[in-house]
Formats: C-alpha cells, sequence, structure tokens
DNA sequence: TAATCGTTGGTTTTT
DNA sequence: CCAACGATTA
C-alpha cells in the first residue's frame, strides 16, 4: 500500500486518502487527476475500507474509462470484478438491460447514435407530412435531446408559443415511434435509467446500498439530467449514501454547446455540503513560462473557481510567435519548423498542429503532404459510423429486433433489390394504418412491392433462423454473406477497402465475443442465461457499436505529426504544440462573441490549447485567411495580447498593425496603435478588369509548357494574384502571375 | 435506380 | 471554396 501512495504530492496524497465522504477535486490541467481517481479507488479497495462491488466510476468516453481500468489492473492484485467502471451512457444501458422489464423495454432493444436519430426524425416527418422546411430535422434533434438532457419528458415542456407547442407534439411522436421501434437514443439512455431508478424505489434502494463510492471524472462536463443521475445513486447526498468523489476543472469546461453546466461543481458543493474541496495546481507536465502564459490568459475569465497552476520544472523556452501573411504560408512556415524538430530528433507524434476548427486542417495537410511528412487528423468518420459497417449492422439489428424501421428502411434496398421510394412509401402508409412496424406490415401488402418486399422479410427470417445458437463471429460472417454486402462490395471497383472494413468488422465481433467470454467466467455479477445467449449477446455486440464508435483512423501504429481541433487535443500532452489561425473571429470564433459567456468558453479553450503543451509551444497566425471562398483578412486574437510579453519570443517582427483592440501590455504592449492608417480588413480587392502586368480577362496568352489560351478568370493580388486560363491543349488551370511566365499574344 | 446537377451552408463533439 | 444533400433527369 505504501507503494500506491508514493511519490504523491501532499493535495494528491489528501485527495486520494480523503475519508469516506464527499470531496470535490478542482484538478488543473496536468496535475495527475486520473492518476488521484485512479489511485484513489485502488486504495479504498486495498484498504479493505470498501468491496470493488462497491465502487461506482462514471467518465465521459470510452477511451478514459478503459484507460483507468488498465491503470486499475497494474494497481491491484485483486481483479476489477463486480465494479462499474463506465461511461454515463455505457452504465445507464447496463441498468436498462438489467432491468428491461422495469424500464419497459424488451430486452433486445437497439440503441440510436445521432446519425440513426436523425434518420429516424425524416422519417417520422415524412409519415406525419410535416414540412421538414418548417421543422428542421437537426433543430427538432437539438430540440428534443436539449429537453431530455434536461430531464423533461414531452408532456411536460413548458409551451408558450405555437411553434414549441408543435415541437413538443413531434417530440412526443418521435417518443412513441421510438418505443414502437424498441429503440432508444443517448439521451433516451440516461433519461430511462434514471426514471427507472427513480421510481421504483426497492430498486434505487438497492443501488444505493451497494455502492459506497462514487467517483466521477471530468465532473465540469455533466449536464443536468447527468448530475441528477448522480444524484439518484448517491442518494441526494443524505446521510447514509454514497461518498461523491468528483474531479474536474472549471477551467477545462469547454462543452457548453453540447449541455455541459459548469454551475454542476457548485452545486455539489452546496448541495452536498461538501466537506473536502482539494485544488491539484502542481503541475507536472509544461515549463512554466507555458503555465504562465496559460494563467494569465485564463486570469481574464470572471466566472471562475480560482486556480493558479505552478511547477518546479523552470522556466524552459519562450512561446514562439509568427505572423505570416497568409493562411498558406502559416501552414508553410508550420511545416518548416516541423521538420526541423524532426531533424533535431523529435518524434512525429510527439508534435501537435492544433486549430479551432476542422476547416484549417486543410491547408496545413496540403503543406504537410507536399513535404511527404507522414500526419494523422482526428475527427471525421469513425469505424462504426462508416456506410458499408452501418449497413451491416443494421441487417444486425433487424435479427435482433425487426421492429427497428431505421434499419429496415436502411437496408430493404441496399444491395438493390428493386424495392424504390414507391413501395417504401405504400410500405409506409399500411404501417401507419395498422400501427406495425415495417416488417410486420409487409404480410399485409399485396401486388408486386408485396412480393418483393415478402422476399425481404424471407432473408432477413433466414438469416435469423440460420444463425440461431451460432457464436457470434460466425452470425457477422453469415449476414456479410447472405446479405448480398460482401458481393455487392465486391463487384464494385472502389469498394475494397469497403470489404476490408467488413472483414474488420468480423474482426471485432471476434475480439468482443473474446472479450465477453473472459468476463463471463471472472464476472460474478453477471448471471447470463445460456440460451438467451447467442442473440443477446448479438445485441450487447450491437449496443457496443452504438456506444463506442471506434476509433478515428486505424493506422495508429506509424510516427506522424498529430493534427486536431483544440476540443480534441483535451487531455492529450505533447513535446511541442503548435497552435494556428489566433485571429479574432477564428480563435475566438466570431459566433461566440455573440453569445453570453461565449468568450469565456473561448478562453477556457485557449487554456486547454496552451496547456496541452511540455516544452514548446508555437503560436502563429495570419493577416489574411480563405474562408468560405473569400480572403478574410483578420486581427490577430486578443487572446494573443493577453500573454505577458517576457514569455514571448516574436520570430517575426512585432506589427502593431495586426493587434486586435483591447488590453495593452500584452504581446502587443509597447506599440502605438496607430489612429489613421490602412485597417488590414480594408485591403484592397484585386481589381479583375486589368491584371498587375497588364493583362485582361479574356486575353490571350501562352504560356512555354501549356501553350495558347485565354485568362477566364483573375484572384487575389500583388505575389498572391492567380489567374485562371482555359488552354487550348492542356484545359483550364490556375496559375500564380508572380510564377507563371505568361506572354501576351 | 443511378447519375448528374444545383442548392445550401459551413464552430466545437461524445455518447 | 468545397462538401453534402436533395431534386431532377436518363
Amino acid at each position: 500500500m505504501s507503494n500506491l501512495l508514493a511519490n504523491l504530492n501532499t493535495e494528491q496524497l489528501q485527495a486520494v486518502t480523503l475519508p469516506a465522504q464527499h470531496g470535490l477535486i478542482l484538478a488543473g490541467a496536468g496535475s495527475g487527476k486520473t492518476r488521484v481517481l485512479t489511485t484513489r479507488i485502488a486504495w479504498l479497495i486495498q484498504s479493505g475500507q470498501v468491496d470493488p462491488a462497491g465502487i461506482l466510476a462514471v467518465t465521459f468516453t470510452n477511451k478514459s474509462a478503459k484507460e483507468m481500468l488498465a491503470r486499475l489492473a497494474t494497481m491491484l492484485p485483486v481483479s476489477t470484478r463486480g465494479m462499474w467502471v463506465g461511461t454515463f451512457h455505457g452504465l445507464s444501458n447496463r441498468l436498462l438491460r438489467a432491468h428491461h422489464r422495469d424500464a419497459g423495454l424488451p430486452q433486445l432493444f437497439q440503441i440510436l447514435d445521432s446519425a440513426d436519430q436523425l434518420a429516424a426524425i425524416k422519417r417520422l416527418l415524412k409519415t406525419l407530412n410535416v414540412d421538414d422546411e418548417k421543422f428542421p430535422p437537426r433543430e427538432l434533434q437539438q430540440f428534443i435531446n436539449g429537453q431530455k438532457d434536461a430531464g423533461i419528458r414531452a408532456h411536460a415542456v413548458e409551451a408558450w408559443d405555437d411553434y414549441t407547442r408543435q415541437r413538443v407534439q413531434l417530440y412526443q411522436e418521435y417518443e412513441s415511434q421510438c418505443q414502437r421501434e424498441a429503440v432508444v437514443d443517448f439521451a433516451e439512455l440516461l433519461l430511462r435509467s434514471y426514471e427507472l431508478l427513480e421510481r421504483n424505489e426497492p430498486l434505487r434502494r438497492h443501488y444505493q446500498r451497494r455502492f459506497r463510492h462514487i467517483l466521477v471524472d471530468e465532473f465540469q462536463d455533466t449536464n443536468r439530467l447527468q448530475y441528477r443521475w448522480l444524484k439518484l445513486f448517491a442518494d441526494e447526498g443524505r446521510e447514509g449514501g454514497a461518498a461523491m468523489f468528483c474531479v474536474g476543472d472549471d477551467d477545462q469546461s469547454i462543452y457548453r454547446f453540447r449541455g455541459a453546466e459548469v454551475g454542476n461543481m457548485l452545486d455539489f458543493e452546496r448541495e452536498f455540503r461538501v466537506p473536502n474541496v482539494i485544488r491539484l495546481e502542481q503541475n507536472y507536465r509544461s515549463h512554466s513560462n507555458i503555465l504562465d502564459a496559460a494563467n494569465a490568459v485564463i486570469r481574464h475569465n470572471t466566472k471562475r473557481l480560482g486556480k493558479n497552476l505552478w511547477t518546479d520544472q523552470g522556466a524552459g523556452e519562450p512561446i514562439r510567435v509568427y505572423e505570416a501573411f497568409a493562411d498558406g504560408d502559416e501552414a508553410r512556415w508550420i511545416v518548416e519548423e516541423v521538420q526541423a524538430l524532426v531533424r533535431e530528433g523529435a518524434l512525429r507524434s510527439e508534435i501537435a498542429l492544433l486549430y479551432r476548427s476542422n476547416a484549417q486542417s486543410r491547408v496545413l495537410e496540403h503543406q504537410l503532404f507536399s513535404a511527404a511528412i507522414p500526419y494523422r487528423v482526428y475527427g471525421g468518420l469513425r469505424f462504426f459510423e462508416r456506410q458499408e459497417i452501418k449497413h451491416a449492422l443494421a441487417y444486425l439489428r433487424l435479427i435482433a429486433n425487426e421492429d427497428d424501421d431505421t434499419s429496415f428502411a436502411r437496408v430493404v434496398n441496399f444491395p438493390t433489390r428493386g424495392i424504390g421510394a414507391r413501395s417504401l412509401e405504400l410500405l409506409s402508409d399500411a404501417a401507419r394504418t395498422y400501427n406495425t412496424s415495417f416488417y410486420a406490415t409487409v404480410p399485409h401488402l399485396s401486388g408486386k412491392p408485396g412480393s418483393v418486399l415478402a422476399q425481404f422479410v424471407r432473408l432477413v427470417e433466414d438469416m435469423r433462423r440460420d444463425t440461431a445458437g451460432l457464436p457470434l463471429p460466425e452470425v457477422v460472417d453469415h449476414v456479410l454473406d447472405h446479405s448480398g454486402l460482401r458481393a455487392h462490395y465486391k463487384a464494385d471497383k472502389d469498394g475494397r477497402e469497403r470489404l476490408e472494413n467488413l472483414d474488420e468488422l468480423l474482426n471485432a465481433a471476434a475480439y468482443f465475443a473474446a472479450e465477453v467470454q473472459v468476463n463471463a467466467r471472472t464476472d460474478a455479477d453477471s448471471e447470463v442465461d445460456a440460451r438467451m445467449q447467442a442473440h443477446a449477446q448479438l445485441a450487447d455486440f450491437l449496443a457496443h457499436a452504438s456506444l463506442e464508435a471506434g476509433d478515428h483512423q486505424a493506422d495508429q501504429g506509424a510516427d506522424a505529426v498529430q493534427l486536431m481541433t483544440v476540443h480534441s487535443a483535451k487531455g492529450l500532452e505533447f513535446n511541442a504544440v503548435f497552435l494556428s489561425g489566433l485571429e479574432e473571429g477564428l480563435f475566438p470564433h466570431e459566433n461566440s462573441i455573440l453569445e453570453s459567456d461565449g468568450l469565456e468558453e473561448e478562453r477556457r479553450l485557449m487554456y486547454v490549447a496552451v496547456t496541452r503543451a511540455r516544452e514548446r509551444l508555437y503560436l502563429s497566425f495570419a493577416q489574411s485567411r480563405m474562408l468560405h471562398g473569400q480572403t478574410r483578412y483578420n486581427l490577430r486574437s486578443r487572446f494573443l495580447e493577453e500573454i505577458p510579453t517576457e514569455l514571448v519570443k516574436w520570430l517575426t517582427p512585432p506589427n502593431p498593425r495586426s493587434a486586435a483592440g483591447g488590453a495593452m501590455g500584452g504581446v502587443g504592449g509597447g506599440y502605438f496603435k496607430p489612429s489613421a492608417p490602412v485597417p488590414l480588413e480594408r485591403a484592397p480587392r484585386p481589381s479583375f478588369a486589368t491584371l498587375p502586368n497588364g493583362l485582361k480577362i479574356g486575353q490571350s496568352v501562352s504560356h512555354a509548357k501549356f501553350g495558347q489560351g485565354v485568362i477566364v478568370a483573375a484572384e487575389g493580388s500583388g505575389t498572391d494574384a492567380k489567374v485562371q486560363i482555359k488552354f487550348e491543349t492542356a484545359g483550364v488551370k490556375w496559375l500564380l502571375l508572380a510564377v507563371a511566365k505568361l506572354e501576351a499574344v
């Protein structure tokens, strides 16, 4: 045990060994938050204060749940069996499966991910003949999820205007549709399990007695419903309830836009009369120049619980700041700098290129690609979100739950079987009159549509029959073959990658089944009925696929430069970090300036970005940037001005003209702001009539390599000026005037 | 049913 | 500018 607690600092030790009371741990970036959380669990168990089954540990992502379990495994000699560690959604799912009857759900209910939910809403609007211009599906989705995240059912929504009343009605209709189809969306998992425990006292008491310690990671990211969910387990903090141990950092709360309530931290402290509030302020990640910059920036926020990070690692290198003319130049400079770092022996995977919005990755990728530097972009399609995977899963879901109309509609004509929009409309109408699922409605139909649909139903029936009792991987394999998916992609000339992904799905199923085997042997908690096994395991796998969409990209092994948004960088760290696009309107984002407290959230985002760096931090911005097909001229971000001058080393001469208004004394400090001349956003627009070299649109020119052509368009000015030329033989091309040697003909 | 054209909109994201 | 989606057409 002494081993367990070795090398903890005073505050960490205090947090880890807190008595069985509520605790709020304000853990700054890089202060060893995860370590404290896991060590506390290990300590509680090892010191005999609690049985593993008395632990409930909640995280936001599967990744952190896994990491926690992995670390626990190295700390504890006993197995983690009986412990509940997982995401809010994963644990809710577990609860609902175990008590599906009490929750009013069939055992094999399916989980809708966001895309499925959107499809379900679109389908609903169609069947109800609702104008989707008046009720945009996306907005409706947000509305419904927003209500659910606040714990509000359709009947309880306060609607003061007609529009809201109509949306509430659609919310209600959506609910009925989900119930009819035995599907549950993400927000519903939470709400349903919350209501289950709230209404079922014996069950609630059971879990309240069972879990003696509830530990929550990233507490600042909880939404209202999640907080209430936790309170339910903790018996509202009453005497005899579980001890709540919440770890979070209000300064890293960057998900308000999706419902996170930092206020939960204050509410928790107040409502639970938390006797222990501990601040972890020693940072083990970054040199002090970087930390000081982060502290200086976040100090500008008013709504804080208050915290100041420090380190004993020394000042380290200055923060490097670079001003570029255009986004392309900025990217080129970043890539050169990356190359220099790599030459000095840096690992590419230890270099991160961060940006505020995904669109910015394009320029960076372009330059990296030209320089042949391996890179990896985070974000984008994840494994279980791929088209071919979703198709395969839809077949599997139909086997588990034939009432899942979303899945039915998805694959009824994929691969094509001559079932078009016409037949589907017919079916949808009939389903409405009979009030049955698509699947169950098919026998009611006659004629040609009836028979092709019946054939499809027979296909699913056959697959269900033939896979009954088979091990999961064989079920998947069978379905891939008999659904025609494999054949379809084999025939498709660019289907190779999709075929490989389908094989990967097979691997995932095999892996999953093996994992379940292991757990079933060790998990005393599960009482699995062998007869239910086969298809229950299928349902578990499908839930797993929905809840854990898999990684964004497969090639993790390679040593590649890491590209991602600041949001996705949260929780990660790198030796060198490049933060690009530090411009007003971009970061802070223009939309955030209108939102109340939006700027403070942007600043927290900046704080997160800066604290990702261990040794080197580069900040850069460009005077002009291509956005939405237009060149925009931005001032540098106000966040730059918030960093004390002495921490910074300018790689380009500090330019007062690109400084944003506001606080002086930061990076741009000491420079007088000129009153009159040329705000950069008024930079001259390119003239299309006459181009720098005396060329005109419509003019015939000749090019050494491409031959004769006509100028059809022009864009940009100065060294950036480009012309589009339609060549007689070489096609249409964009050429840089400064580079291409053109001769008027 | 597939292919093509035109329109639209374009922070951030996990479950 | 460029991707994604929807509507139209072969």
